[in-house]
DNA sequence: AGCACGCCGACT
DNA sequence: GTCGGCGTGCTC
């Protein structure tokens, strides 16, 4: 028997499986995913099992044996391997970069062991040995001791630190055989709680509809994908809970994917409550020893149901049958570095492989998932009744070029400033939507038009306030500098400071309304560990008047007493030079809208804007899915787009500027070359990315359409060998190329 | 990647 | 005559 094993190099040089022989001895355990000890060349080394066969494809001389199984190995089975191989075939990179998406290394800390030390001889001969210590004067030791004698075993922690004893002194005590040291590995358990109380669901006759739909199809044991399209407050959580439910009683499992934001003490609580210890979380705030170790359990059955952002969808677990992608529009789904995967395809992926059932939900269903349903790939499910009555908010869009037609020079329109002072008065609650952070966009010597700009990216820089004096930061690179009195180009002081950030905003908050209490929510003021809470925390309990934040505070938060929303610049997210702009600022709006009247009082959301005919905005006022969405297809449509059609990027990077362009030319000119043959691809560029220079790198895009993703595949492969092994790797050797399919953000 | 192998110049 | 500089190529 051989296996196929990939070298455990993190490099891409080596990016290819080599055969060994399996050793008879050996054979019951190999499969799959099992890492093993191997010599490769001179060295040892680790790699993975990918597959195994009967047969050599090599000269049989040259083969050699396996050494072993890694005591650490976390014996993946073979549908991760094939999940990783799907991956690198799918969205590019290498397959040591997919594998280790795939398969969590954890190097260092594997686990936490405990070790408790207890008395190895009986309690009298303790006492005897007690009274000899003490005439031998031996301090440690006779401390050890009576606390065994009297306390019982005790944590290696404990007798180190509280107790001072020295390990060398224990290490003496084990081998003169007094005491004896017990290691047991512990699992970190992420979630603390102590909420015991029984969780009851009863659904509505529409919840209870889509719940009877799903498990229709889930019964029959073959893939299937659904989208839940429900308004807010509409009860998706309910059905996803029902759902899991039936998958647990049948011994099977489930993974909840949810964008790390909304990841609430609240919402891990509703599936606490039912399910118990059954649960576990991963989040990024776990170090990767701790998310090993709910993989690990994952794996041994502790657990049946895995809550997590992008990454949670790796879970190990033996029998898995249902995957729900909570907020599915979320542009998180989709990962930003190699390889660039969607996790929605990656999903529905591991739920073939599985015949299991992939459910996505979403207030705002992305438009690539409801193409899907219109293309009948996914069965659409409406949920459009809230499940405790409460009224939809009234919208108003705000032209911004009237009301300074009508003299009204502030960042506030005459509408949205009388909702303020009226909500205030009523102590009612207000959220102020602004997608840019810092206090300006940027600044601009008035006498001879200098912007400063970032030294390593190509934007320039934003203006920040700060108490230990204001700064100049780059949004990209977090590079920061003071800002200037004087212009650095002409000496003028005149300086002009432009464009409205976060923190204008809320400046201009208290300037007009001194009695009103302010909040700030951006990433600023949530850098620290806990920072999301530190803000939402007191802005729930009623500790301020105003929250004031860019997109993070639109994302699944409720505050019952908010019954004002206001987008100060709807606008923002329009001009990035991507096609997902519009859809993009639609669901922010939307989501942003869904925020106000949440309780028994009805919500107002002013939207401000120069460009209130946009249909983005105007449907996201209407709350008009779809009209929205009809928009929009056409759109895609018509300019060749996804989801009509596929697309791939290239990013081309390089620290020279010329490598950059050669390597770019050179792509264009072979991928012509490859497409001779199919002419189905059309190819765009070498064009500069929208931002050239960032962090040092320069970067160059070509863009690729096709009809058929294969297409787009088969092109990708032919160039990543080409990467790998041909003429451009020898002369372009600092120059990076990546694929990114479907991309999310504008490059 | 990283290690051996090898080909060439400098030095006990 | 040998020690070590790094360029090249291979690893099942």
């Amino acid at each position: 028997m051989y296996a196929d094993i990939i070298v455990d190099i993190s490099r891409e040089k080596l990016d290819k499986t080599f055969e060994y022989n399996i050793p008879k001895e050996l054979e019951k355990n190999i499969h799959p995913g099992v890492r093993v000890d191997i010599t490769f060349g001179a060295r040892k080394l680790t790699g993975y099992v990918i597959s195994i066969k009967d047969n050599p494809s090599i000269e049989a001389s040259k083969i050699k044996d396996i050494l072993g199984i890694c005591p650490a190995s976390v014996s993946t089975d073979s549908e991760m391997i094939e999940l990783a191989y799907f991956i690198h075939e799918e969205f590019g990179g290498s397959i040591n970069a997919a594998l280790k998406t795939v398969i969590p290394v954890s190097k260092s800390v594997k686990h936490v062991e405990r070790k408790t030390i207890v008395l190895n001889i009986k309690n009298d001969e303790a006492l005897d040995e007690l009274l000899l210590k003490y005439k031998k004067r031996a301090k440690a030791k006779f401390r050890l001791l009576e606390a065994l004698v009297t306390d019982g075993d005790l944590s290696y922690e404990e007798v180190t630190k509280k107790l001072c004893v020295a390990s060398a002194t224990i290490k003496a005590m084990e081998t003169e055989g007094v005491i004896s040291l017990v290691s047991d590995t512990v699992y970190r358990n992420p979630i603390k709680d102590t909420d015991r109380g029984e969780y009851n669901i009863t659904l509505n006759d529409a919840q209870n509809k889509v719940y009877e739909d799903i498990l229709g199809h889930m019964k029959k044991n073959e893939y299937s994908q659904h989208l839940i399209y429900g308004i807010t407050g509409s009860g998706k959580t309910e059905v996803y809970i029902k759902l899991i439910d039936e998958v647990i009683k049948e011994g099977k499992q489930a993974i909840v994917l949810i964008p790390e934001i909304a990841l609430t003490f609240q919402t891990v609580m509703r599936f606490r409550r039912k399910f118990k210890d059954r649960v576990s979380i991963i989040n990024s705030r776990l170090s990767a020893g701790e998310r090993y170790d709910q993989f690990e359990r994952a794996k041994k059955g502790d657990i049946d149901i895995m809550i997590g952002p992008r990454s949670a969808l790796f879970t190990p677990f033996k029998n898995l049958s249902l995957i729900i992608i909570d907020e599915e529009h979320e542009n998180s789904y989709k990962s930003e570095t190699v390889p660039k995967y969607s996790t929605k395809e990656v999903a529905a992926f591991r739920m073939k492989q599985r015949n299991g059932t992939l459910v996505l939900g979403s207030a705002t269903p992305s438009v690539d998932s409801f193409y899907n349903c219109v293309q009948n790939k996914c069965y659409l499910h409406k949920l459009f009744k809230r499940a405790k009555e409460s009224v939809l908010p009234k919208v108003s869009v705000v032209d911004m070029r009237k009301e300074l037609e009508n003299g009204n020079k502030s960042m506030f329109s005459d509408e949205l400033d009388r909702l303020i002072k009226d909500r205030l008065e009523k102590h009612e609650q207000i959220m102020l939507f602004l997608n840019r952070r810092g206090y300006a966009g940027f600044i601009s010597c008035r006498k001879c038009g200098h912007v400063p700009k970032c030294p390593h990216c190509d934007v320039s820089l934003s203006f920040h306030k700060s108490p230990n004096g204001n700064t100049l930061n780059c949004h990209y690179c977090g590079y920061s500098i003071p800002e200037y009195r004087l212009c650095p180009e002409c000496g003028s002081k005149y300086i002009g400071i432009f464009g409205t950030g976060t923190q204008k905003v809320e400046e201009e908050l208290h300037k007009r309304y001194p009695s009103a209490r302010v909040l700030r929510m951006d990433a600023d003021t949530t850098s620290g560990k806990n920072g999301h809470e530190e803000v939402l925390v007191p802005f729930a309990n009623h500790e301020a008047d105003i929250l004031v934040g860019t997109q993070m505070i639109v994302k699944g938060h409720d505050f019952p007493l908010v019954t004002l929303v206001g987008v100060i610049a709807a606008d923002t997210s329009l001009y990035a030079s991507d096609y997902r702009a519009a859809e993009r600022t639609f669901e922010l709006l939307t989501q942003a809208a869904g925020r106000a009247g949440r309780g028994e009082v009805l919500g107002d959301v002013v939207i401000q804007t120069y460009t209130p005919d946009n249909y983005s905005i105007e449907s996201a006022a209407r709350q008009d899915y779809d009209s929205f969405y009809n928009t929009e297809i056409n759109y895609r449509n018509l300019m060749h787009y996804p989801p009509v059609v596929h697309m791939v990027v290239l990013l081309i990077t390089s620290t020279d500027e010329k490598k950059v362009a050669d390597a770019a030319d050179y792509i264009k000119e072979k991928t012509y070359a490859l497409n001779s043959y199919t002419k189905d691809i059309k190819i765009i560029g070498p064009a500069n990315a929208s931002i050239f220079k960032l962090n040092d790198m320069y970067r160059k895009v070509i863009y690729m359409k096709a009809q058929d993703k294969e297409d787009l595949v088969k092109i990708k492969n032919e160039l990543e060998t080409e990467f790998l092994s041909g003429r451009f790797c020898e002369i372009y050797k600092s120059v990076n190329v990546s694929f990114d399919f479907d991309p999310y953000n504008g490059v």
